[in-house]
DNA sequence: GCCGCATATTTACAGTGTAAATTATTCACA
DNA sequence: TGTGAATAATTTACACTGTAAATATGCGGC
């Protein structure tokens, strides 16, 4: 085989063949045993080759740990989208309710940017952020739409520590403007919806109801009921 | 070398040397970059001796989880047993503080029980459930005793999924005796504080108030306000 | 004294990511 | 149109990984 093969038996865009063949490959063995070279014998090429498209395995997963945020953030989006914007608990039930489904959909994506999948990789905090902050700063929105119509219920509520509102900055960057309340009120329900979601990803949760989401919604009416007046 | 070591220059207890420098291995590199060749090289062994304790890599990380399981369950218990029992809103604050502190101070052996560690590798829950019950179980025992004491505050909690009751027949068996309610209940306890844990641990969350733990604090006041009456 | 078991070593194999050198194709410009 | 540079792949090589198989040595019991 030549080493540059003709245009013509060549892949018209490699880069994304290389990455929906990971994805392939994640939904079904799971992200862990992702290997450069598997996906290379896949698509007929050698694993060197795959150094053209991504500097190496690390950038390769970044870039899928990206699109999986980004497929988040559609669901996020749709599911707020669906709802009127005056109906403020039908929002933020929405897209309570769409983030588990888009877990349970997706579960492969879900340990991709919650987990460590892959040994020694850290998630460079800095090039995914803005997808981050697209997909969860739809639930800041909501909170920010409760508090900006007085109806935010919360007494004392923790306040970040001194030097620290610089990480708070970069989400009003991404996200939109909110308050600061708002997003530290974001933060611990995005933290309550993804501790269930994560255990029951996990197989550590027995199913609740008839149709097994009744803990969930159990919580997130109980997260409603708490925070809109 | 001689392919059996004399007595004298002989480690008195490699089972343990192995999972101490696998320890020491994962306090500073993290979990995913265990390597047995790694630990053999330490211990002046070569890795395949050390199929003589343990049968493969999976084995040795299962026994490495337990371990962290009794580590955590300790501590569960001595902030348990540091509350009297009539205290029952000091007991719930305790452990959940504690619930945290453990988390924080070996984040290491969190993320080893409840991340993803090792490619390839799923826990075999079997094995480890008694360790988990014994750990998680405390949570329960702690619901379980304001439940009996009447000053559980529930109203039309989500039952589990007819047919799956057998889920919480093990956890009785190893964490005690307790109500089907008390075992939900600390269920979604659970699933709030381990939220919470694992985007701090993770790095997700800035740190609230003069310590840092304000946010935390907040969540397990929170959860006594909403659950004992 | 010898046999057998336990405990290691050596060797080997199939993987992995990735660096370096090489080669063929394609494209831009004189 | 011809030539040189850039591009996109190859082959080769290295240092790892877990682990299976065969082998050798130390030690305790008959």
């Amino acid at each position: 085989m030549s080493p540059r093969p003709s245009k013509a038996t060549q892949h018209n865009n490699l880069q994304a063949a290389i990455k929906a063949t990971a994805w392939r490959q994640i939904g079904g063995t799971g992200a862990a045993t992702l290997s450069l070279r598997a996906i290379a014998r896949e698509l007929g090429i050698t694993a060197p080759a795959i150094y053209n498209y991504y500097a190496d395995r690390d950038a390769l997963v970044t870039a899928l740990i990206i699109d999986a945020y980004t497929s988040f953030g559609d669901a996020q989006l749709a599911a707020h989208d669906a709802v009127p914007a005056a109906d403020l608990s039908g929002r933020l039930r929405a897209t309570g309710m769409a983030y588990r489904q888009w877990a349970l959909t997706y579960p492969q994506r879900y340990m991709l940017i919650f987990g460590t999948p892959i040994p020694g990789y850290v998630a460079p905090h800095a090039q995914t952020f803005p997808a981050a902050a697209r997909a969860l700063g739809v639930i800041v929105g909501v909170v920010e739409g409760i508090r900006a119509a007085g109806r935010l219920r919360v007494e004392a509520f923790p306040q970040v520590m001194p030097g620290h509102e610089q990480a708070f900055e970069m989400w009003r960057q991404y996200a939109g403007e909110a308050d600061i309340l708002s997003l530290s009120v974001a933060l611990v329900i995005w933290a309550r919806v993804h501790g269930l979601v994560s255990l029951e990803i996990d197989g550590s949760l027995p199913p609740f109801g008839p149709g097994g989401d009744a803990l969930y919604v159990y919580e997130v009416e109980s997260i409603i009921r708490e925070f809109i007046v």
